[in-house]
RNA sequence: GUGGCUAUAGCGCAGGGGUAGCGCGCCUGAUUGUGGCUCAGGGUGUCGUGGGUUCAAAUCCCACUAGCCACCCCA
């Protein structure tokens, strides 16, 4: 049998009543926060992410599904949807609207690793983006939406860590400090550190495995510019004074190449391994080398597949109410088949959910039916019915049966649906 | 990419060299136009795939694939 490749998942029924609730809590938090929606191919080159992201980095050498295609342009389905938008930001002038531009997205991502809980090849993130502003007060806003969006799910099981990880300029004397630190250590380092020690130093601080090693390594956090250390101050300082609780971790790095300055991370132990539901930061060098031009940035992007995990975890009753009203049920002849339809339009135009049985099967059958899928009541149309231009309605509760004249059907099937 | 565990009906599971099982669901019937509850009946299956051992493999062995979990990485 053909199944779904490595990964992915079917969603349907039950599951999507998780899907649903997410989506109607992100359309409402945006939408207070007047943050416009965007949408970007699902494919691009290959290069906006090996650029972006970062050569040195998992997701670009191991993790993206790259392929030619038939024109032998290199394409790359997308593994994170920053860099596309920053790629759209700038292709599309949206300079031109006036910064700075609030964006947010949902949609799929793949990347090619090994699934386990809370790992898939395609994933779904929601994300958000301040483009156009440099300022700590962007950065705190960021945040604040992401907590607004868990507040609306009622999820406040997770703790938020936060991190400088600095401009351009102070990075670059941080690394020195590190590359010495490291120096004497390095034949003590797991093996993939060691690579690291060259590629990208600043992953050796979140190795788990080298934990002790790291443990007296120098600190970001004394090395930042005073630009990035005042920045880093004020945001802390104001996420205090509104009152929002976190933690500094001074190993908090981002995986991502464009990131700079803050980094965030909301983290739960319900988690298991896979304990970031949401992660972020700053990103004021991205669009530069997209587009050469300096436009600062600021974002998040949330995993929802997390999302959900942790909501079935909290066992939240979420309400789904996808059962059809009523369930019309023609029998046997071409004129019930008739008016079948002209019933149901009847009533789909009072806004009522109809469900009309186009199987040609016993009443028996037509009404087991009827109770499998869960409608209140069902309307019933057979000789009888139509010799006398009436039809019959069941309360499937009740079991009770009545007879209505059929011109007065909609508007009696409409009282009844509003007392049961 | 590495490791541990797992794979039997639509779903959840038991069995462990000799006729394929259970619960739920599904289908049929209990006088022809009435569901649910009950009763009676039905197994709907390539026992993940391929190979090997054997008179005989779902069962033992090997490989592969997929799932779960962990490493790694990240959301």
């Amino acid at each position: 049998m053909l199944k779904k490749i490595k990964g992915t998942q079917d969603i349907s029924f039950d599951e999507l009543k998780y899907w649903y609730f997410i989506e109607k809590a992100i359309k409402k938090v945006t939408n207070l926060f007047c943050f416009k929606e965007i949408r970007t191919p699902m494919f691009e080159a290959t290069e906006l992410f090996r650029r972006s992201v970062g050569e040195a980095t998992d997701v670009v050498q191991k993790e993206m599904y790259t392929f030619e295609d038939k024109g032998k342009r290199s394409i790359t389905l997308r593994p994170e949807g920053t860099a596309p938008v920053a790629r759209a930001f700038v292709e599309n002038g949206f300079v031109n609207y006036g910064l700075p531009l609030k964006l947010y997205y949902i949609g799929s991502m793949f990347r090619y690793e090994k699934p386990q809980a809370g790992r898939l090849r395609e994933f779904h993130q929601f994300g958000a983006e301040i483009i156009g502003s440099k300022d700590f007060l962007a950065d705190f806003e960021i945040i604040e939406l992401a907590i607004n969006f868990l507040d609306e799910l009622r999820i406040n099981d997770y703790k938020i860590y936060i991190n400088s990880i600095g401009c351009k300029k102070c990075r670059m004397d941080y690394i020195e400090a590190l590359k010495n630190y490291y120096a004497d250590k390095k034949d003590q380092l797991c093996e993939d550190c060691k690579k690291r020690y060259d590629q990208n130093i600043l992953r050796l601080l979140d190795c788990k495995e080298d934990k002790e090693i790291s443990k007296d390594a120098p600190s970001i956090l004394d090395y930042l510019c005073d630009e990035c250390k005042n920045d880093f101050d004020d945001l802390k300082k104001l996420l205090e004074s509104r009152n929002i609780e976190f933690s500094v971790d001074k190993n908090l790095v981002r995986g991502l190449d464009y990131y700079s300055k803050t980094a965030f991370e909301f983290r739960s132990d319900r988690l298991g391994a896979q304990d970031q539901i949401l992660g972020g930061g700053r990103y004021d060098g991205l669009i530069d080398y997209i587009g050469n031009k300096s436009v600062p940035a600021v974002g998040f992007a949330c995993g929802i597949e997390r999302i959900i995990i942790l909501l079935k975890e909290l066992e939240y009753d979420i309400e789904f109410d996808s059962n059809p009203k009523v369930a019309i049920l023609p029998f046997e002849s071409p004129q019930a088949f008739n008016k079948a339809f002209e019933y149901a339009e009847r009533l789909r135009r009072r806004n009522i959910e109809t469900y009309v049985d186009v199987v040609n099967r016993s009443m028996k059958n037509k009404l087991k039916h009827a109770n499998r899928i869960g409608v209140k009541l069902s309307v019933i149309i057979g000789e009888d019915e139509l010799s006398n231009n009436i039809l019959s309605i069941k309360e499937m509760k009740a079991g009770t049966q009545f007879n209505v004249e059929e011109s007065w059907m909609d508007h009696i099937i409409e009282n009844k649906l509003n007392k049961i």
